[in-house]
DNA sequence: AGCAGCCGCTTGGTATACCTAGCACCACGA
DNA sequence: TCGTGGTGCTAGGTATACCAAGCGGCTGCT
């Protein structure tokens, strides 16, 4: 069942754990998962349940609902996502020129800053396109709003 | 691992289901899960995957976060880092700024990478004032997230 | 009395989420 | 050169989520 979206999970998951610095015994140490199970769900050889899904969302402190709306199980995506979509497209560039303009920033930190920011866009790109692959129906009255944070 | 947590969510769907006039086939019929298993989930004997979950949810017409919600599966308050960041708005450097407007970043993102370009600041200066105050062995690593696993 | 058709539940099995033990590799210090 | 300690991954087993088949208990109809 929508093999590619829990394998960019995973590689979503890896990519926050390494930005995190922590290895996979790390990882398991602190979400009480074995650290070969954490490797494979990382490449999607298995899904992981949601129990499992939140410990690793707690302990990489990302919140629970990009997981879950990542591999469709939420249909409602958090609220901040749907409005940076809307926002303007190229302000990426913006991003990188003020890291680049940085006065504080020794040239290796811009380096590291920027790949870690286009690794970010990359992988959300990819998300994207398989999200929009299978898109979930909602149900008519599926759609409450649980809050509003800003 | 809380087990009355799965018990009061059993009955909550029951409830539902009833609410809503289904038999447990009809509702197997519509979830696509078994009959028998539904009857299970709805005793808090077995634990369901968030995917059956979610088919239940959309069968009965409430909301999957709801559910995870009554189970712990979702914090409720997804809000915390979002307005963490909002209350370290200091006098907005260029790239926060710039970070915070991006298009493609989620909420998530966005905040590791502030993550990182903070310590990137604290660190530049942490060793700067070392080196006013003691010029002698400046420690050559502050923060260094360049570590190279693979 | 029958038997139809619904209900929820028990039983026994299969698939898979998840575990422990251990391997191969790489960097570093003695 | 050899440990020693770190990394990620493989192999094989256990636990459990999930299923198909079938049972006993209604209710209603003839």
């Amino acid at each position: 069942m929508a093999d590619d979206r829990w394998k960019s999970l995973g590689e979503f998951i890896r990519t926050q754990r390494r930005l995190a610095d922590m290895s996979l015994r790390q990882l398991a140490n602190v979400t009480k998962v074995s650290n070969p199970y954490l490797s494979q769900i990382e490449r999607g050889i298995y899904k992981p349940s949601a129990e499992v899904l939140k410990s690793i969302a707690d302990a990489l402190k990302i919140s629970a609902e990009n997981l879950y709306a990542r591999v469709g199980l939420l249909d409602a995506r958090p609220a901040e996502e749907v409005e940076a979509d809307r926002a303007v497209r190229d302000q990426a560039a913006d991003v990188e020129r003020s890291i680049r303009l940085d006065a504080e920033l020794s040239a290796e930190q811009k380096s590291a800053l920027l790949r870690v920011y286009r690794s970010f866009v990359a992988a959300d790109r990819e998300a994207a396109k398989q999200a929009a692959e299978a898109p979930a129906k909602p149900s008519k009255q599926g759609a409450k709003k649980t809050k509003r944070p800003t």
